[in-house]
DNA sequence: GTCTATATTTGGATAGAC
DNA sequence: GTCTATCCAAATATAGAC
């Protein structure tokens, strides 16, 4: 008679060498680009044959997917500690400012999760719909600003990601722009407070 | 005795020839993205094998930096249009108009010019020259407005390049972000003229 | 699960005939 | 200047032995 183990110490095994695999891959994507990542190399940083990859992950492709998620995953565990108060444009500083510090820290899971620059990737619905969700607690904060401006949402975002990017394209690892934040999110509060007054 | 002529209806065949697979090439990169182009396909669509293309350009490197130079050119011949007046202020506005139009109409050339994606692609020294001439010229005008303060000109090219990063991110073709410009731009003046005033 | 062996494709690039 | 023929390297992926 057989008995059925409640731990699957196998597949414990597995999982824990696709998360090896993993940070492996955003080491690679760290080092060399992500569109440089290949097969080949994940392989030797984990010791073993490209091929053998092929037993945790169906393509490249899918590595990719697995890596999408687990990036979206970090920020969404990162602005879970963000607390909503009383104080919606606090709120929205601190909420702005984690989202710049956390695409600034990792150039090539911003690449990943927010351009479009891997040929042929796509995420998985699934996995946008996860970025979607940012988008909405940012939007819904302006609601409670008393801004129900669209246009608003769009400029505050394109306020954020130009700090970044030219953060990442001409500084990288330096805050010749981040370090801008408190200022441009001081322009930005006074243009929509003078708006909500018109 | 040879004569000379004073045309060399070879050279200039040749140099319309190198001109036409530039021309091909932009479209390429338009199509496939700038990184997807590949020597092959240049060749097919200029009507020759890809090693052909050798005796035009030394390499595919040598492709990329033409290409380089070609969009600085039109870059600064657009800009040449640019008058000065006596209002610092409305030339900045229609400088930076110009700039984020001139980008928002060819993602690959934006890419290209500002973005480091192409692996291993350096612009020469030159070509990079030229780019700076850009940013000088914002420089001098925030001068003529009083405002010599280096942050005002990094914010400025944030708050433009973030409307361009969304909208050939996020609404490739619209005009989403960049109708927001005018907009934007009056934010960015009342701050800096408050800042002035101080 | 990992390996060897191999298939396949796709790049960039060179040599030499015409 | 263009072609054919080739080379070389790198990449993804599959088959089958162990």
């Amino acid at each position: 008679m057989s008995v059925t183990p409640t731990r699957d110490r196998r597949s414990e095994r597995h999982e824990a060498t696709r998360a090896e695999i993993l940070e492996a891959a955003w080491e690679l994507a760290r080092e060399q680009g992500l569109a440089g990542l290949s097969l080949r190399d994940l392989g030797r940083k984990v010791g073993m044959r490209a091929q053998s990859l092929y037993s945790y992950f169906d393509s490249k492709h899918a590595i990719y997917d697995a890596l999408f998620r687990q990036g979206n995953e970090q920020m969404l565990e990162r602005r879970s500690h963000l607390d909503r108060t009383a104080d919606p444009e606090a709120d929205l500083r601190r909420g702005g400012r984690q989202f710049v510090e956390f695409c600034v820290e990792d150039p090539a899971r911003y690449q990943l999760l927010f351009q479009r620059t891997i040929p042929g990737f796509e995420p998985s619905a699934e996995s946008y719909a996860l970025a979607v969700t940012v988008l909405e607690g940012a939007q819904e904060r302006f609601r409670a600003l008393g801004v129900d401006d669209s246009a608003a949402l769009d400029l505050w975002t394109a306020l954020l990601t130009g700090l970044i990017d030219q953060q990442i394209s001409n500084d990288p690892g330096g805050d010749r722009w981040v370090r801008l934040y408190d200022e441009a999110v001081d322009m930005f509060f006074d243009h929509v407070n003078k708006e909500k007054t018109r």
